[in-house]
DNA sequence: TGCGGTCATGAAAACGCTTGCTGCATTCCT
DNA sequence: AGGAATGCAGCAAGCGTTTTCATGACCGCA
């Protein structure tokens, strides 16, 4: 039906505000001041305007009022790996804010250095957005140079970055809170599994998590043994591996404070395998309160992931509203240590079972 | 510096594509097509405009261009709730397949049923997208009516929907697979745990998964039981209370199918809480195989999630490209037993150990 | 040499809004 | 009562592209 053009004026595609205007009897200017609620419209003018408006089931072209206004309603969201917990929480606490606030959620995932490198180049964010949210991207300077000269408002979520407005907590002190509870549980030996560098969405956390597990060592009195900071990939295969590497000394400790519940639910695993028990034999702490963490009753230290998203969503439309404050604001959120059946005090160890079977061989022997 | 507008036409905005066409002293058409690879362009004359443009550091503006051309480039994705694991896999394979193909990636998370209800009802979508991606969004047929409305192709992961192209998986031989898996171990009480309708964004796949079940049980010759068929709500607190109603039956099963990982990971909790062990006490299987799956070492049915969403998006960019095809293609994607540890032939039960501490009260006592 | 054809280019008309400016009526003061 | 505000609307100039159509230049061929 209505294939052919001869079929006449009939359906002619949306209806554009000049067909507003002509039904409301006035200009596309009024229409225009109606429909986006500015003032000098009468009420009895913009009511008719909203009627005819609706009758005609308008909507403004996005395009075209972009063009014109120069302004793209429109914030961008770049996020490391939009596949992960982290982010996926956060994405979704942000893009309930920017629907709230009638605002376009355009997404950029990085997802490879690829994709970030093509990114940082190409800028496809130039022209098509109001404001940039970027969660938690550790960038580099430059890359952050780059950012600035997109020209719009921008905010990060998570790690602290020059010239930026940033929401996020404070990960050296959430580490120590998990430390000081194994302290208090009278733990001495405290191993800790922490994901180096290798990461590069996550820059800075890894280091600050590190930090605060010495600073809490050190407040206990207790003596810092490198030999019980065991690096890994990021997640839960990296922590299986480092706890695995840990085992394998000769004084293994009877706890270990995870950098992450993914890098925690690994090492679960290995001391699974390994056929020791959690807490009994180990003690096991991470960070985040990932949805895992419930599941495998693990203590751990809770942010407020989808806070974050909204405090930075909150802040960058104010700056995309009101300009750029003047001194970029920074939200440190509070952590909070929520203890499962995961930790326990150390047990009077009478004898260290020897190495189960199915235990991974420690890397250090690969060496 | 350059604050002043005395300060001359230097710092005028981004370059137009004027501007371009002044400095390679061509017109503007001809910028257009250059830069958009149409023929009818002198090679030569095509470099210098690259050149131009490239040391202009010219970008097009979209506004103009969609508005002359009316396309968008966008996509529209529409996820019900972008903080859950599945969505956010897919999501993340949609979007690396849309960023290849130069597409933008308009997000509208649903997340709640007032989102869901405004976004049907206001079309936010309308004039912005060229395309529309749903994810495993069981739609009304209202819905489903709203959105052909749109007048833009569209294409569905997960639930097939009349007139919508479609990638999906078969739940129905997935579920079967699994709870074969479980009888050739030479099980014959099986459970299965099941989240009802209560989750308005799986619709379709519950009842699948449970057509599955039955079906495996039939062809094994093995009685359905309605009493080992529990429901619960969605996710884990769901399997978990599911699970704890199964084990309150005088003769419990010796092995539960659950639903979805999650529920089965719940499931776990349940059964470890109530002093009984996986697998050897009762066997688990799940379905999705979520990450979480491989970390408790669970049982279950791998569905390609990443590969869902990209096929689902190229069958959308060849849509929107070519228009849509007369009948909608469905893609069926096969799905795959995963055999970890949480799942062992049934042992011969000489006692069933009674409720343990910790076991939560079975809800049908407090009925 | 002349003629239909192909090719590269430019001119100009959309595309559908926003917004500064202008022009009237009204209303408000003194 | 006269002039100054004030409120309401319309005019028209953009906004920066795409795309149709027209115009020559050039080519091969008879």
């Amino acid at each position: 039906m209505n294939s052919s053009p001869l079929s006449g004026p009939v359906m002619s595609g949306p209806s554009s505000i000049t067909d507003v205007a002509r039904r409301a009897g006035v200009s596309i200017a009024t229409v225009s001041r109606s429909l986006r609620g500015l003032p000098n419209v009468s009420p009895v003018t913009r009511t008719r305007v909203l009627r005819a408006a609706a009758e005609l089931d308008y909507v403004v072209s996005p395009a075209a009022s972009r063009l014109a206004s120069r302004r793209t309603g429109t914030i961008g969201v770049v996020v490391p790996f939009a596949r992960r917990w982290f982010f996926s929480q956060v994405l979704g606490a942000v893009a309930a804010v920017l629907r709230e606030a009638g605002m376009d959620l355009l997404l950029y995932d990085l997802a490879d250095r690829v994709g970030r490198e093509e990114f940082f180049d190409r800028l496809p964010l130039r022209r098509r957005v109001d404001g940039v949210l970027v969660i938690s991207l550790g960038l580099t300077s430059a890359e952050a140079k780059v950012l600035r000269e997109l020209g719009v408002p921008a905010a990060i979520v998570g790690v602290r970055t020059p010239w930026l407005p940033c929401v996020r907590i404070d990960d050296v002190e959430g580490s120590a809170k998990a430390v000081r509870h194994l302290v208090n549980l009278g733990h001495q030996r405290i191993g800790m599994l922490s994901s180096g560098l290798e990461d590069p969405t996550r820059s800075g956390t890894p280091t600050d998590r590190r930090t605060g597990y010495r600073k809490a060592l050190r407040e206990a009195g207790l003596a810092h043994d490198p030999t019980l900071e065991h690096l890994g990939a990021w997640g839960p295969d990296g922590g299986a591996e480092a706890m695995a590497d840990l085992l394998a000394l000769p004084d293994p400790p009877t706890a270990v404070f995870a950098e992450s519940d993914e890098m925690a639910v690994g090492a679960m695993r290995t001391l699974r395998r390994a056929g020791l028990r959690v807490p009994d034999d180990v003690s096991v702490v991470g960070f985040d309160d990932h949805e895992i963490a419930g599941l495998v009753d693990l203590t751990t230290v809770r942010q407020p992931v989808a806070e974050q998203g909204e405090h930075a969503a909150i802040l960058l439309l104010d700056a995309v509203a009101n300009g750029p404050s003047e001194v970029p604001s920074e939200i440190v959120l509070p952590t909070r240590l929520i203890v499962r059946s995961s930790s326990t005090p150390p047990r009077i160890r009478t004898r260290w079972p020897g190495p189960a079977e199915g235990l991974p061989t420690p890397r250090a022997h690969e060496r």
